[in-house]
Order: structure tokens, then C-alpha cells, then sequence
DNA sequence: GTATGTGAAGTTATTCACAGCG
DNA sequence: CGCTGTGAATAACTTCACATAC
């Protein structure tokens, strides 16, 4: 199977999957590739060709079974079971970040919160108390995090990424800055809202700036 | 100039902006593409190749000029000016993004936000007081706000999107349900966090389920 | 009839490699 | 001499179009 996966058609999995959640919350129990591409902005071919990249899930001439389909891509990203997840960092997103309930359902568990600000250490986020740095170590080692959320300033991300990493973190979703340096075998995503209003406003300054 | 830009190009631009951003706080005066490659997950050829989708920015044998090149993709992203962004939709998401500084000195003015939960209506988030969704056109109308942030139950988002549309909205950022459909002209930028957990978690399952 | 799965074709984006310039 | 800017080559991704299965 998995020969090589573009990240994009990684991305779009999800984007199928969250649909697929709408469709099963209202009961739909059964989706074509057109059905399921109509709503978002790509073709039916690239659904197929995306699913097909996995296996066969879907029937000919009926489409795809919702929650057989939810299934298979939860499988596929790997979220049938409950990823343990460190918070590095105690602001606003992060605030925000734990007390969001839909990560816990889709197999993520945001279970500890670090900050170095003695300030913001004790304070209740959500489910987690937010804890001294000291203890990262410690947290990640008795939990088995593989996955950490790094939300902190830009100045100080390299040097606690580099501490996930020795701590055996392998997976990293950086808030901060773009430039992150991660041994091989280490993976980053990037995600930055100021990018997402930056694209709106590149297209809208096209048009009529 | 701007013949078709690739996608992925204007996402690339943020993220330089972002590490420009960076450098320009330690005070470095000069990158060159490979340097400014090096940090982040792309090849220089790459950089070079994004800006001079818009015209010469570099010195050969030298270099680009960090501020230079900083003023150069406010202009090409269009954030050289301010744009009033309305936020819709007061749960814990918006709250973190009306309390973040980084917006406004990047360009953006989140200067309202509305909800249709009476509960909400009358909270002070960061600079602004959440609005009823009755004010929504009334507020987008006197800012001429022309990017909005759609942050409400899945259920909700088409009908919002809609009315946004509606009001004179041509750029959303979208972290609702992935399936939003919007006339030709609007720009969509669909946000979602837990697809970034998601990507993580489909690599580290492929090395150790 | 209808919708999948997939070779083949087409399109788009990245990388190479070097001429050109400071 | 170093680094940009860019044609040319390569690689990656998407779309077409249809045989195949229900």
C-alpha cells in the first residue's frame, strides 16, 4: 500500500472526514465522490483518486458508506485510538486549544499544559492545570506523548522544540515561528492563522486593492 | 505581473514574512534565499522562484535586504494597509483570536464580534464587546469589512456564510465545517487545527501503529 | 443505470543548473 | 566570487475518460 502519500491528498483526508462527521450527525448514510467533492472545492476524480490510494472503499453504482468510510480514515490517519498530547505554552490559544472538545473525540487528548511563567503556572485550562516546564520530562515520559502543540513565542521555539525532540516527541504542531529545525524522523506541521488572512487578502488586493 | 500564482507560493510568502519578521527583531539586515530556505522545509531554488513571481527583490552576490523584502510582500499580500475583519461566532476560538496582538501589527483589525447567543452578547473580548448577529450588515457596512472570520457550530456556518456573502463579505476564514459554498469571487480560507494533528499522527502511524 | 477505481493524459509546481550581474 | 533570476528538465499532482462492477 502506502508507496507515497502527497501531502495534500493527507490534508484533504481530513477535510472528507469532517464532512463525513456533518453527514453522519444528520444521519446520511451514504455519499458519491461527487456528493462528497460538490461541497468543498475539488473534483470527484480526486476524492476517488485519494481514497484509492488506501484501497477500495467505496460500491460501484451506490458510492461510499458513511460510517465505513469514517472508519477507514480514521484508521488510515491513524485516530481510531486516543493520541496523548502536550501543550507547550499557557496563552490564549492555547486556552482556547483545551477547552475545545472536539479534539478528545477525534483521538486527540490534550492532557498537560507548560509555561515557564511562574504567573500562569496553577491556573485551571479546561480539563489540565497548567504546569512548570520542569516537568515536561517527566509528563511526556509517563504519558507516552509522541505528539506536542508548541504555542509559544517565536524566540523561544526553537530551544523547546529541540527539548520535545530529546524528550521523544516525533510529532510537533508549531504555532510559532516557521523556522524549526527537527532532526529526520521528526514532524512538523505548520499552522498560522495570520497566513490564512494573508491569502484572503492577496486575492482580495488582486481585485481591487 | 501576476500571471497565475501557484497556491502554494502565497502560503509560502507568510511563512517568509514570518521569518523576515524574525530576523528583522534580532536586528539582521540581509538574507540570502538559502538562508532563508534553510530554517523552514524548502529549497532555496524555491524561494527565488516565489519572488520572482513579482519582480527582482535581491541583489546579485548578496542578497535581499530584510526590510526591503519585508515591505515587498506587505505589498504583494496587501497588508501594507489595515482591513477591518469582522469575527463570527464568540466561543473559545474567537476569544483567543480577539486577545492576540500579532493580527493588528500584521495588518489586521478584528473590530467586532457577533453571536446569536444572548449569554454572549455584551461580553468584553480583548478590545471588543460581542455584538448581536442583528448588527452583523449594520457593522460590516459602516467598517467595510470585506474579510470575515466564520468560527460557529458546523451546523450554523452555511447559513452565516450566506448572510456574510450577502453583506459585501469577499474573504472568509473558515474554521467550520470544510464544505462551504460560495459564489464565484469569494475567497474561502478553510482553517483546521485538528487536520494538522491529523496529518502527525497519519506519519507517526506509519512508522509505529 | 449509476458510481467506483484506474491507466493514460494533462497540468501544475519544484528543482536543476547556469548565465548574468553586482 | 557569490548569489540572484530564470530557461529547461524533472517531479508531483490532478483530471480525464472509460472499463468494471453493482
Amino acid at each position: 500500500m502506502n508507496e507515497h502519500i502527497p501531502t495534500p491528498s493527507v490534508h484533504r483526508l481530513s477535510a472528507y472526514l469532517r464532512q463525513l462527521e456533518v453527514l453522519a450527525a444528520a444521519h446520511t448514510d451514504h455519499v458519491s465522490s461527487s456528493e462528497l467533492a460538490a461541497s468543498m472545492n475539488f473534483g470527484a476524480a480526486t476524492v476517488r483518486r485519494d481514497l484509492a490510494l488506501f484501497g477500495q472503499f467505496g460500491r460501484r453504482g451506490v458510492g461510499y458508506d458513511v460510517f465505513e468510510l469514517i472508519g477507514a480514515l480514521r484508521a488510515i490517519l491513524g485516530t481510531q485510538r486516543q493520541w496523548p498530547v502536550v501543550v507547550i505554552g499557557a496563552g490564549e490559544l492555547s486556552h482556547a486549544l483545551l477547552r475545545y472538545n472536539g479534539f478528545r473525540m477525534r483521538g486527540f487528548d490534550l492532557l498537560a499544559a507548560f509555561d515557564i511563567d511562574p504567573e500562569k503556572i496553577g491556573r485551571q485550562l479546561g480539563n489540565v492545570t497548567v504546569q512548570p516546564l520542569e516537568e515536561l520530562e517527566a509528563v511526556i515520559e509517563r504519558t507516552g506523548a509522541r505528539v506536542a502543540i508548541l504555542a509559544v513565542p517565536a524566540q523561544a521555539a526553537q530551544a523547546l522544540a529541540d527539548r520535545l525532540v530529546a524528550a521523544g516527541i516525533e510529532g510537533l504542531l508549531n504555532f510559532s515561528t516557521p523556522a524549526l529545525v527537527t532532526p529526520p524522523g521528526v514532524h512538523v506541521s505548520h499552522a498560522d492563522i495570520t497566513a490564512h488572512l494573508e491569502e484572503l487578502t492577496f486575492h482580495l488586493s488582486e481585485t481591487r486593492p
